[in-house]
DNA sequence: CCAACATAGGTGATGTATCAACTATTCCCG
DNA sequence: CGGGAATAGTTGATACATCACCTATGTTGG
């Protein structure tokens, strides 16, 4: 005990405003969303990652892995936007366990009327908000830190080891 | 239709970088949290500002204020930790209507031993990787966009008008 | 061929977040 | 004082996220 280095005012301040940016940039962008339209935000990025594609049509695996999302939470939602007639979900000719998701007329004409207000949205509350330099920060800075975190999934995949004698000094 | 302004390469990879980095970044400590403590995300946040104050204690609108939280999941929240034992309900003497939200011995405990882990999460995954002058552009990048939507507040408090006109053109 | 294993995906239970009501006080103004 | 209006907080329904577990198919080495 002892060893913990807590956020100094800097590093405070950095953190929580980002965690607070975050929270609320995130609860607006999904209100503006659900006011303009039927869709809730994850729906909009799943669509985004179909209508990407020529064909319109992703493996969930596929699919989990450009939004970062693990299985269990990618089925279940599909399995809500297949109920509300947004995709659909087919069968894979080459590999009979999986499946395909394939967004539907429904699904596209709803991106396309969502897509416009909700780019705005980030607009208005983010991009022309930042100069070039603190866009290109921002996005150095995630991708530091989304190597740390991939890092570190390898270095940890045990829980708890003894391992906690490095910084205790 | 035509008038949206998309996104470029550069504006792009900011928002998606920070996106993407958040949602892993927030996955990786919640399970760290779990992992090491029997506290989630929320409940750490909770007993931080509960912990803060002297006397361990804060009206649920003042705490919903801290945390950015609306009353209703809060009560929620809340709820769930007095059933584990973490925080208590008191009456309000000034205020009939009020209450207080209390941290117990349990919660205290619980937070002492989950916050130097946590705290050496966040250093491992953020802190540590980036620069000073990283820290201050998050900083500012955060108090940018949430004055942005602070705004955002007060300039647009309708839902649903017939006020569509205005950004077609 | 077939036993072990990995991969693709789904399911049910539980915890969390939001919305739309709803109750109970307090405030305030006539 | 009395009757709105604002304030403090709760509740129930629903959507979303995560975990642990489960099934089915494919793959591979003996």
């Amino acid at each position: 005990m002892g060893g913990t280095r807590w956020l100094d005012e800097r590093e405070a301040r950095a953190w929580r405003g980002l965690q607070h940016m975050h929270a609320q940039l995130n609860a607006r962008l999904a209100r503006q969303l659900a006011d303009d339209s039927d869709l809730s935000y994850p729906d909009y990025v799943v669509l985004v990652a179909l209508t990407d594609q020529p064909d319109g049509r992703l493996r969930p695996f596929e699919l989990g892995g450009v939004l970062g999302w693990e299985k269990s939470r990618l089925s279940h939602h599909v399995s809500r936007m297949v109920a509300r007639g947004l995709v659909t979900r087919e069968r894979c000719p080459n590999d009979n366990r999986g499946s395909f998701v394939v967004v539907t007329r429904r699904g596209r004409t709803a991106i396309e009327r969502a897509a416009p207000g909700h780019v705005d949205a980030v607009r208005r509350y983010v991009i022309d908000r930042l100069t070039p330099e603190q866009l290109d920060v921002l996005a150095d800075v995630a991708t530091t830190v989304l190597d740390a975190l991939a890092a570190g999934d390898e270095a940890a995949p045990e829980r708890r080891g003894g391992t906690a004698a490095g910084d205790a000094a």
